[in-house]
DNA sequence: AAGGCGTGGCG
DNA sequence: TCGCCAAGCCT
């Protein structure tokens, strides 16, 4: 299969100088990156899904505290996920850290705890989808699969001059990058792909001048690389406001609570509260949803802190008050778990970041008069 | 099959 | 301050 259509169907594209212009590029002007120097499959994986919408230069830290506390399948399949999600906390889209535990249990009670090489027992693993399992197929054991992450949708939609969004194209760009693939070094081919698309192909100001593909790129030709790949039109996000509780007891200890095991913030701990509704205040709001989360009377007190924050889909002001508790016995209506904590303590807990603050200003204020 | 799902850096 | 975007997957 020596050329390629695009989009139009076209113009041709010689596949062979389009793999060795890439592949020679390659050679020179890799990152080095850690995951890059094993072929632990266990290790790629965990990359892998540390990587999924997030940059490299996150996950670095993250990467080898991991591999420290977890260095094998089956010291991530006997961990406690509290452990997990604390490897995990401030990372985002924390379901990931839940697969990597379920799928870790999973490969030692199916596979005897060695890691599937074959494609449909890696993308079955919950968390590995059908990028994913040619990423790190391709990376650990030079497997022939196609990847098509963020990377790679630019790099093509640019090579095509693709006239739709990426993401109303999926199918073609599947066979783009299928078909672009070396078959004799998919694990170069891939890795390369990627680094075109981090360091050269970039999304503002890519760099077409050091592109290996500059002479074949359609979107350089036309002088579209601004405006491509294009991009969809998105509804300004919802604001939520947060009244939320931090519940002091005579012993000093705060109560905290685990939320359910899926969904925002899945399995995280949390202070409690809840949205605010109309013509409701803040105090109102926070004295209801503790009663109907937890069964317990509270006194609301004096203000901590407000905290902006922006989640993926939506925004929020949490509004956070010093309550102290009253009188019931709580328990785990609303949520997974329920704990009274000294405040020394809140840090062996996986908190999400706009939680994180919340701790940050008890540390500065202190327990209440 | 669209929408849910975090966080940090950038212009 | 704000919106956009980054090595996607699941339901």
């Amino acid at each position: 299969m020596p050329h390629l259509k695009d989009a139009e169907g076209g113009y041709a594209l010689g596949v062979p100088s389009l793999r060795s212009a890439l592949l020679d590029w390659y050679q020179h002007h890799s990152r080095d990156l850690p995951w890059r120097h094993t072929r632990d499959p266990y290790a790629i994986w965990v990359s892998e899904i540390m990587l999924q919408q997030t940059q490299v230069a996150t996950v670095l830290p993250y990467y080898h505290r991991w591999l420290d506390h977890l260095p094998t399948i089956q010291a991530l399949a006997g961990a406690e996920l509290d452990t997990v999600l604390k490897l995990w906390q401030g990372l985002g889209y924390y379901a990931r850290a839940r697969y990597l535990h379920c799928a870790a249990q999973q490969i030692m009670s199916e596979h005897q705890g060695q890691f599937p090489q074959n494609y449909a027992a890696v993308a079955a693993l919950p968390g590995i989808g059908r990028s994913t399992a040619g990423a790190i197929l391709s990376a650990a054991f030079d497997q022939a699969h196609p990847i098509l992450d963020g990377n790679v949708k630019r790099v093509l939609s640019r090579l095509f001059a693709l006239s739709i969004p990426p993401k109303q194209a999926e199918t073609q760009l599947w066979v783009w990058s299928a078909q672009l693939l070396c078959p004799q070094q998919p694990r170069n081919f891939n890795q390369a792909i990627m680094d075109l698309g981090a360091t050269i192909c970039t999304p503002r100001q890519p760099l077409c001048h050091a592109c290996p593909w500059q002479n074949h790129c359609r979107a350089h030709r036309y002088g579209l690389t601004q405006d491509i790949p294009r991009k969809m039109t998105s509804a300004p996000l919802p604001h939520k406001q947060i009244g939320v509780a931090v519940i002091w007891n005579n012993a000093g200890q705060i109560l905290i609570d685990r939320r359910p095991p899926t969904g925002l913030l899945g399995g995280l701990w949390e202070f409690p509260g809840g949205k605010i509704e109309p013509r409701e205040t803040v105090q109102e709001c926070i004295r209801r949803e503790i009663r109907e989360e937890l069964g317990i009377e509270v006194r609301v007190g004096e203000h901590l802190i407000d905290i902006d924050h922006a989640y993926s889909h939506f925004k929020v002001t949490l509004q956070v008050y010093y309550c102290h508790y009253e009188s019931g016995t709580p328990q785990p209506l609303g949520c997974d778990a329920i704990r009274w904590v000294a405040p020394a303590d809140l840090d062996q807990f996986p908190f999400p970041k706009a939680n994180t603050l919340i701790i940050a200003a008890i540390r500065e204020r202190g327990a209440p008069n």
